[in-house]
DNA sequence: ATATTGCTTATACAAGTGTCTAAATCTAAA
DNA sequence: TTTAGATTTAGACACTTGTATAAGCAATAT
């Protein structure tokens, strides 16, 4: 990403980051991902190529820009000083929020692309390394003598595994059968 | 691929393919994949772009062809009714040795593609789905009452973190304690 | 109000991509 | 060995990409 999204952005720049990601997001429900150009994003927007530019890298940055600004409309707080099991669920659930309120984006992106194709990945990995960083943080050990950062991977794949199948496999589940799943799959007090 | 591999090749076909995939495994040790195009394949390899393009889709599409054959060296017999626990372990082990006779590729492709990049998982990729492709035919049931294919993907993509782990992150570990890494993240008899 | 600074934009460039044609060449079977 | 069918190839096409430059514009501080 070009721009700095840590300094707080002119009126201007939130302009043009809120319309090059919301074409993005219209384009995604009506094309496969490789078939968007830049260009057609920069017509769509009214923007010239040269400000896309100044803003991303590719748009596989917009599009994580737009996983990001998803991403915002629930992350709120950091949750700090639980246990780790607690930590996981927590996020699982937020997570879970997310996945459900975007559900139609889901369906429209599925109708376009490959299940493992390089856009659902891109979505996915996004919510994963969330995860990972959150849970580097409040993980710091195993009972089963793992690498601590063995489990985390584990535990953020298995998150977005089960997030996967419920919401862009289509097997609708509620938050507790979405537990039940988790907790079978990961058998968490076995290592944390 | 254009190519069908299914047909036997004439003997030009397999000269041709095994240009290009050598070019592309010599490539890869030398430059970031973004950074290879079509024009230096066929340049080095002394084939026009048309060739190219009637063998394969595009880079990508080479790229997952070499692992193909990279995976040929090995990959045997199809091992068939053994129960399940065995299977896994069985093609963990296969898995094991091809990550291991090509540690040395891994490395110089680490030199110039990061861990999470389109490369990486490219390769890592190939090799998930393969096995999953082989469990779906060896899982039948689950005791844990869970989905089988949902075990099924959760079992192959512990299985490549835990290469990933050891051959891509550089925590070597012999194939015994490989084995312990798997058994204790897995807890294969909780759910087959 | 004016100068300063920084972002936006028009335009051009050198490269790459994937497709298509028609001619040249190969190959496998009769 | 010949020939019919398939494959390879040269060349061109319309398009995309990411970068660079210099002109234009807008907000800020003096």
């Amino acid at each position: 990403m070009k721009y700095d999204l840590t300094k707080k952005p002119t009126r201007g720049a939130q302009r043009t980051l809120e319309s090059f990601s919301t074409t993005m997001i219209a384009l995604l429900s009506k094309e496969p991902f490789e078939k968007i150009s830049v260009n057609e994003i920069c017509d769509i927007s009214n923007f010239p190529r040269a400000t896309f530019y100044n803003y991303f890298d590719d748009k596989f940055d917009l599009v994580a820009y737009c996983w990001y600004v998803i991403a915002q409309e629930i992350e709120v707080d950091q949750a700090t000083g639980l246990k780790a099991e607690t930590t996981l669920i927590t996020y699982f659930d937020r997570l879970y929020d997310v996945f459900k309120n975007n559900q139609m984006l889901l369906d429209n992106v599925l109708q376009y692309n490959d299940f493992s194709g390089q856009l659902v990945n891109s979505f996915i990995n996004y919510f994963k390394n969330k995860l990972q960083e959150i849970l580097t943080k409040s993980i710091d050990y195993s009972k089963a003598g793992l690498p601590v950062e063995l489990i985390v991977d584990h535990c953020s794949q298995t998150v977005v595994l089960v997030l996967k199948w419920i919401f862009l496999k289509h097997h609708e589940a509620d938050k507790q059968r979405a537990h039940e799943y988790l907790e079978k799959l990961l058998n968490i007090e076995h290592f944390i």
